[in-house]
DNA sequence: CCACGTCTGCTGGTTACGTCA
DNA sequence: TCTGACGTAACCAGCAGACGT
């Protein structure tokens, strides 16, 4: 729409009241705590505010935010879908891209509900290429890129928190799936070594028995302790070393993860 | 210097729409 | 045509830091 037809023509303006579903516009529930049938049931009062004659019609219920920059969150008014749904209209009708037109359709009634907006290819490469130098917009930044890719600044804003959140999720999958094979691995390991253990206990009892039922003559000193492995030294035949070798994963990373 | 209120941007969680198998 | 899963735009609540008073 171009400046000399906002020039040449009127604006008509209505506010009323309504109790049917279809006038004022089919407003659909923004939140699920708002749920359709309870916005259908109650009286909504409207406004309208078209350019005479023809189809550019915008139809309000509730508060609108025509403030371009009151788009932050905590500071937005509540709006009904319908409401959301004229100013995407709106935003629409200045966009040169046609494949936004798919972000906000119209019913059979001609009345704008809200849908959502899907990002075009080169949107969403242009966005991602942004992402890739910088993970955070500051206030410049978000206003440039906008106007780059014939976006509002809070729709780059969201895109980036959105992009962030993914990034973040994307990373704890990887991070889970690490650990994950970081305890089988150990897991694995444990249980080879408990096994290792059953049978060093095993082989420790066998040996046990053999040297107290071998008889004491039959038994050869030891050249260095000079004892025998026998009835001379019963309790200790032979030992563990004192400090036995556990494989240590810190400095042999390789054999856990 | 400290307390307080406001503004702004972020995160985490959720909702709802569009797409596809 | 219907349906469920999935991706994602948009939203909300809460929090934290900067800033002015």
């Amino acid at each position: 729409m171009g400046l000399d037809d906002a020039c040449n023509t009127r604006l008509v303006l209505g506010l009323g009241f309504s109790s049917s579903p279809e006038t004022p516009p089919k407003a659909k529930y923004q939140t699920s705590k708002m749920s359709p049938p309870a916005m259908a049931a109650s009286f909504e009062p409207f406004l309208t505010l078209g350019l005479s004659g023809e189809g550019y019609r915008v139809t309000v219920t509730k508060m609108v935010d025509v403030n371009e920059g009151g788009n932050h969150p905590h500071r937005e008014e509540p709006l009904t879908s319908a409401a959301t749904a004229t100013t995407g209209e709106l935003y629409r009708q200045a966009s040169p891209d046609p494949s936004a037109v798919t972000s906000f359709s119209s019913d059979d009634d001609g009345v704008y509900a809200r849908k959502k907006l899907r990002l075009t290819k080169e949107q969403s490469t242009l966005l991602e290429e942004s992402f890739k130098q910088h993970s955070t917009l500051n206030p410049n930044q978000k206003q440039a890129l906008a106007r780059q890719l014939n976006l509002k600044p809070r729709q780059v804003e969201v895109w980036f928190q959105n992009r962030r959140a993914r990034t973040k999720f994307k990373q704890t999958e990887v991070d889970c799936e690490f650990l994950k094979r970081c305890c089988e691995t150990l897991t694995n390991e444990n249980r080879r070594l408990q096994k290792e253990l059953q049978e060093l206990k095993a082989l420790k009892t066998a040996a046990q028995h053999f040297y107290a039922n071998m008889p004491a003559a039959t038994l050869a000193m030891c050249p260095s302790c000079e004892r025998t492995g026998g009835a001379g030294s019963p309790k200790k035949p032979f030992s563990m070393p004192s400090k036995p070798h556990f494989y240590n994963h810190v400095t042999n990373p390789s054999a856990a993860c």
